[in-house]
DNA sequence: GACTTAATTTAGTCTTGCCTAAAAAATATA
DNA sequence: TATATTTTTTAGGCAAGACTAAATTAAGTC
């Protein structure tokens, strides 16, 4: 175990955040958009990361995590996430604000606290948004999900994560107090916008658009 | 409040630290010394902070912190007690295994984050070490503590911290089961080389070198 | 297949924070 | 007081990680 940087972390992380939605090799572009940094200099650093064999990276035809940077990667994501368990479940902060915190905490080194930390967390196996906790191994839980928009009228489901964690997404869906574990069934949808009707089951009736439940996770 | 660096911050609670022993004004080698850095990349950083008003300098005359930088310098001690506080009262970590961890976590931007810590470890004053921890304003809550070695033959006292943080005496003391909060009485003080002879409260009884005796603070 | 466009890399700089060696100022000593 | 010693600062460099501008490679189009 090589110490990292930062900002060295911060490239595999964003290249497995990448991998996840795209299989094929990542292209520099794409990174640099991820962090905000000219194409430049990520190549610069994609360089650096070769040479440390975090990376397989082939010139001009995009870059690929190796098995050491994967497990670099899936540990910052293990560690992100229960810092945010942390922070929302013990500090009483809402799921829209934990980012930026957990953000900064996640590169504090020492593995065995975060060990300590989970175990003291009760072992979560998902985070506030509903995404999976890595375990030491950087094994995911997978779980059955599909999104909102999937269901049809009559079908009952719980909401276990949000797609879209922006801030302005979560607190539009604290302000209709909608949260991980909310159950409901789809009462209607409407053919013309595909917005639905759930009933709660507290009672309230809500009515969604398309955008909303094409962010929402559920679990049937 | 600017955004300061690590390293900046670093050198701040460094000459906070050399501040307290010593009033008169802190010297470039002091600071060097303390934070194993060459005096010269030092004098470098003394102009940078004096440029940002963080502190008062002037050449070859050393070095004092302005309000503003004693305020940045007491928050960093009061965000590493307190993190200290959390990872040995929660993470069970012993007391001598936080201090390289907190002096990572003191680091995390977001002074709401430390206060609703503060609040969820029930407002501690003090570290497991026995140092107070600072409140938002700097404050540090005074109490009178004096060192064990002062103590006579016949005197009761409980142990609220010590003075020499270094792993091997923490563990040492460990190792003997003696902890904050400890209370005895003093039965003997061996004229020859002030050797002190203890009843502790379960009923044990400990010898402690005059060297031991000099690090413990304890108040009657 | 030649040409245009988009993606990527290289070249040259900048800032931060560190270093060593040398110069300058302050302090101690004869 | 003059000299020696210690402390501190200046000068010149280096590595990391960023930038812009220019060059190169790949991909898309006619």
């Amino acid at each position: 175990m090589t110490h990292l940087s930062i900002t060295e972390e911060n490239y595999l992380k964003s290249i497995l955040k990448l991998s996840d939605h795209n299989q094929t090799k990542i292209g520099t572009n794409e990174i640099a958009n991820e962090i905000n940094i000219s194409a430049a200099s990520v190549s610069d650093m994609l360089r650096k990361l070769a040479d440390k064999k975090l990376i397989t990276y082939q010139k001009y035809y995009g870059v690929k995590l190796t098995k050491t940077g994967e497990h670099y990667a899936k540990n910052l994501v293990r560690k992100h996430r229960l810092w945010e368990v942390f922070l929302t479940q013990k500090l009483q902060f809402s799921w829209d604000e934990v980012h930026d915190l957990a953000e900064q905490l996640e590169h504090v080194k020492g593995d065995d606290m975060i060990n300590r930390l989970e175990k003291f967390l009760g072992n979560p196996k998902f985070d506030p948004h509903g995404d999976p906790i890595p375990d030491t191994m950087g094994n995911i839980a997978i779980r059955k999900q599909q999104l909102l928009i999937e269901l049809k009228k009559g079908d009952k489901a719980v909401i276990i994560g949000v797609k879209d964690t922006a801030t302005t997404f979560l607190q539009f869906l604290d302000s209709i107090k909608i949260s991980l574990g909310t159950k409901f069934t789809v009462i209607g949808v409407v053919i013309y916008d595909h917005s639905m009707q759930l009933k709660l089951q507290d009672g309230r009736e809500l009515m969604l658009s398309q955008q909303v439940c094409s962010n929402i996770f559920v679990s049937s």
